[in-house]
DNA sequence: TACTTGATGTGGTTGGACCACATGCCCTAG
DNA sequence: CTAGGGCATGTGGTCCAACCACATCAAGTA
């Protein structure tokens, strides 16, 4: 009889070889969503490496959002895993932005571009679509600006989900997240939050609007005016505002 | 006088203490890409917390591609910072697309919108332009599969980063990476592979010559069909190939 | 001058100990 | 027989002390 345990692994550090290993049992099912680890002491006499090795795959694997570590006992404690992306690329980003290296003008561009795509793709019928708009009369109710805000966001996370691409969702969670903190400093830029709000709100009536006719250049070209609008009046300068360099859209 | 001991901690865990001063230090300047953090034993003494705690902390950064880790004396030893985004957010996609909680195809279309997206914004003087030009050059002597492989990943990647925003050529190479085993595969179901590079390299020269022509919307439209032909020369159908919800092209 | 050798400092790994916490069983008091 | 308290169990969280492998650099040596 073979064990599982691996040695002669020059090359890999320990804590890698447990990544693997946790790696390949999620690619080959034997681990789900929902499914829970084996103890950290259990995991680390199986595969022959100490319980340090073991706790720092999974704190990687926390970070990335793949598994969630609870203490005590019972369903809710154990290491079991989820899918969290969003969390694993928007910590990610957020700490690139914070060594400056990834622009937050590109941050913004990049959302520009993928929630103009979404809103490109949304389909009428998608049922997030409805939560948006759910979200959006909730919007219409004398809100402070913090609630206003945790609204704004839900509502553009709803209309990325309504393209129906995973991917898409979560980078766009992600880059909301990194530029969270920013955003909240542009805000108390504006002039005049009132104002605003109320030009928020009727700029997602028209957005909506145009998807509810299915009709996706404008929607798209709506969603890009809408984001790059704010930042700009919030003082972030675009960092390539020429429309002639937008050919992809209508 | 006052220590940088942080202690009352109860609803952090050390390791995370220790992550959000790292952080602190990113953002506030402190410490910047090149720069190296105090030694393991150092920093834990400093902040008042175990050694264990601080490498579980720098097993993340590591993750997320802000730190590198070397061992021995010198230039290269020693816990340094570095960036590279693409690691962190091709590590974090590949795990979720092995939870089946990312699909393939999604991550394909993304890819699509990313590498069409920087097509159609690169300027036809940019740098990479030239260098995706001398790897296609490259691509005409007789290789390997392998090796043209890995040209065609720097080529791609270099029109990507020819549209000059970090978050999306950051973006486009973990995409990349996340399903480069999955490509892999594909590979080995086309019937002709000789006759598929062949064409490949046909398409990049007119990719090419539509980026140098700075006709973007053309380059952006080779771009999607190039890449969409290949996974379906492949075998892997598109999630939606409707050409009529795609309205963000030309 | 050129080479060997050891001191030094770095991350890598391990085992063991203890803590806080949450559950669930078991025993006891009513 | 029931309701309650309290302990046994198992989980992750933290810390410590020691050792290893590695790379450099300086001192000593041929």
């Amino acid at each position: 009889m073979w064990s599982n345990h691996i040695k002669y692994h020059g090359l890999m550090r320990t804590h890698q070889l447990v990544l693997r290993w946790i790696e390949d049992q999620l690619s080959g099912g034997q681990l789900a969503v929902g499914g829970r680890l084996p103890a950290e002491r259990t995991l680390a006499e199986q595969l022959g490496v100490s319980r340090t090795s073991v706790r720092e795959a999974i704190r990687v694997l926390e970070a990335m959002g793949v598994v969630r570590a609870g203490v005590g006992s019972g369903p809710e404690a154990g290491t079991v895993v989820i899918s969290d992306p969003t969390a694993a690329l928007g910590s990610a980003l957020r700490l690139h932005v914070a060594t400056q290296h990834l622009p937050v003008e590109d941050v913004v561009e990049t959302r520009v571009l993928l929630e103009s795509w979404a809103a490109a793709r949304a389909r009428p019928e998608a049922p997030e679509v409805d939560l948006a708009a759910a979200l959006l009369d909730d919007m219409d109710e004398g809100h402070g600006i913090d609630d206003f805000l945790a609204l704004d966001v839900r509502f553009h996370l709803a209309l990325a989900d309504a393209a129906g691409n995973a991917v898409v969702s979560a980078m766009m969670g992600s880059l909301r997240e990194a530029i969270q903190g920013y955003a909240g400093q542009l805000t108390a830029n504006l002039p005049d939050w009132d104002a605003t709000a109320s030009r928020l709100r009727a700029e997602h009536r028209e957005i909506l609007a145009a998807i509810r006719m299915d009709d996706g250049g404008r929607a798209a070209e709506l969603v890009a005016a809408h984001i790059r609008g704010y930042y700009k009046e919030a003082g972030l300068g675009p960092k390539d505002s020429d429309p002639a360099r937008l050919p992809w859209l209508a």
